[in-house]
DNA sequence: TAGAATCATAACCGATCAGTTATGAATCAA
DNA sequence: TTGATTCATAACTGATCGGTTATGATTCTA
């Protein structure tokens, strides 16, 4: 259930790409042709991006007659907030007794 | 005050200096050479991964005789946190009857 | 002082990737 | 039905990047 969060990073790595993301999560659903028009980069572009963030489950599409339109799902950002507060919770407690031993044990 | 995350998921992509950061996490400060012992990968490319984790804020190093030990920043973490808080709460209000207009406006 | 140990840097290589243009497939409108 | 619109895919290119080996700089030790 913790899924590892390497394909989230590799994904949201891009600032178009995320700017991308970040587009759909502040307006809601949006078609290709209307994200092309902030993104600055081509239309075919704008595509590949958004199969990328489809294939990490960061975005939904919705295909409707000529157009597609595509809706952020924050939801997958968990395992990266989850990520997150896990190293942060290891520093907290890095001065226990056994986190100290195994790191002396260590060099 | 609220830096960009961009430097951080750019350096945080790589699963092996992302990795590296985990270890020094999990165990606190280490030298070079332990730090290369887990890796899987040659110390010099482990010493171009702390240096583009030096240069994102992630970690600090304390250099002592012939050794370098490494130590996790995770306070840096902190944009790359809000970034996602921020995202989430984006789509929370996503139904707000401005966001609705400015939606509609847009395409 | 000579050699070993530790780390950083230089130089290079192959793979990955984000961008482009060209084109195809599907749908809508006149 | 014909042409325009919308999006996705193919093919290609240049830049970036993570890895390697080789080497240098520094420091400890025998």
């Amino acid at each position: 259930m913790p899924q590892n969060p390497d394909l989230l990073f590799r994904t949201l790595a891009d600032p178009t790409r995320r700017g991308i993301f970040e587009q759909l999560c502040r307006r809601g659903e949006q078609t290709v042709a209307a994200l092309t028009a902030h993104a600055g980069v081509s239309q075919p572009a704008v595509s590949k991006h958004l199969a990328a963030l489809k294939q990490a489950g960061l975005v939904r599409d919705r295909p409707e007659g000529r157009q597609t339109h595509y809706s952020a799902q924050p939801k997958a950002l968990a395992p990266l907030a989850d990520w997150t507060q896990q190293m942060a919770s290891f520093w907290d407690g890095r001065f226990d007794a056994l986190e100290d031993l195994l790191k002396r044990m260590d060099q």
